[in-house]
DNA sequence: AAAACGGGGAA
DNA sequence: TTCCCAGTTTT
């Protein structure tokens, strides 16, 4: 009844967009190409100036590689206006202008994944294959409560199966749109309106409020390289200056050396030119790089790329802040440090 | 399996 | 800021 019931919200709510009133494969094709990735407002004015500009695929075939970037410009995704451009000479030159009439066969064209075969093979001709994008991974892990990762090669499987054993065989293509605008309109990505769904009753999202939780997405975390330059200080008792990082970041409440970060790692004349302070100057006695290269430090979401510095003083600092201590070297064991830190203590130990 | 590829809109 | 958009291709 899922399947009947977002048929029947599509008749009522579509939008009225151009290349769905009559379905040819030429502007069903040029229309998927342009919205991967890409909102409807977005590529809609690309559209239209495309099917101007270029009536058939015979007059794009026949453009200028320049002509036709030219009308992308803005779009993003420039590869696609490049296969579009050399799948329209495919299309008009070896196939007479004609487009394959199947999932397979589309498949073949470049710049036509898995989606937009199967949304050319369904919208145009009728073949019973399910299209799954980001709107039917958001509607369906929903409606079903699944929670494999939709970026997961197992997600990937399993939604495109759930996604086969829902489509509305009789009409493929006009289901295939149906939960496609469904999730675009309706079951949003942010405030979803739940309240006025179709298909609220057997909603599993729905009837255990996580809506907001799902579909569940892998983060891609990218890895932020952070260069640290730690100034070791030690004066002629071997007294030394610890401090406790408050900050929201990582390593919260350990206690670490005076810490420089930089946007590179820093060299001997940088630290003597900004990280010492006038007063440190004065009692300065040595200051020595104490690792040739920086140590790589490697957490799960960030590389720290570290240089300890040891700085002997006649004394240290009399007035120091209140994250800050002066501990004797044989104390810095009692300390929480992190690893990185603690490498340093023991090497010098040991 | 993961990265690269763009730009804009919404919260 | 972060997330995500009618994804595909390359590494």
């Amino acid at each position: 009844m899922f399947s009947k019931s977002i048929l029947n919200w599509y008749n009522e709510n579509k939008r009225d967009l151009p290349w769905r009133n009559k379905p040819e494969a030429y502007f069903v094709w040029l229309s998927e190409i342009m919205l991967q990735q890409t909102r409807v407002a977005q590529g809609l004015p690309y559209y239209l100036r495309f099917v101007e500009e270029f009536p058939t695929v015979h007059d794009l075939a026949e453009a200028s590689q320049e002509k036709v970037l030219k009308l992308w410009q803005g779009l993003g995704y420039y590869s696609r206006a490049r296969n579009l451009h050399d799948t329209a000479k495919v299309v008009s030159v070896n196939f007479g202008g004609i487009f394959p009439n199947n999932y397979k066969d589309l498949k073949k064209l470049k710049g036509v994944g898995d989606y937009t075969a199967s949304a050319i093979a369904s919208i145009v001709y009728h073949e019973p294959v399910a299209v799954v994008d980001g709107n039917v991974y958001r509607v369906l892990s929903r409606f079903f409560g699944v929670e494999t990762p939709i970026n997961s090669t197992e997600g990937v499987k399993q939604f495109k199966a759930l996604a086969t054993k829902m489509l509305a065989e009789k009409s493929p293509g006009l289901y295939n749109q149906a939960i496609m605008e469904f999730g675009a309109l309706h079951c949003k990505p942010k405030n979803p309106q739940c309240v006025t769904c179709p298909v609220q009753s057997n909603c599993i999202a729905f009837q255990q409020n996580k809506a907001g939780e799902l579909p569940v997405k892998l983060k891609k975390q990218k890895v932020r390289e952070r260069f640290f330059n730690f100034l070791v200080f030690q004066d002629v008792k071997g007294q030394m200056l610890l401090q406790k990082r408050v900050e929201k970041d990582i390593w919260q409440h350990l206690y670490q050396f005076p810490l420089i970060e930089s946007k590179h790692n820093l060299t001997l004349a940088e630290i003597k030119k900004t990280a010492l302070l006038d007063n440190e100057k004065k009692v300065l006695q040595s200051i020595k790089r104490w690792n040739e290269n920086p140590i790589k430090h490697v957490l799960s979401h960030q590389k720290i790329w570290a240089i300890f510095w040891c700085v002997e003083v006649k004394k240290l600092p009399e007035n120091i802040q209140n994250t800050q201590q002066i501990v004797n070297k044989q104390e810095l064991v009692k300390f929480a440090v992190p690893v990185l830190m603690e490498k340093f203590i023991n090497s010098k130990n040991g």
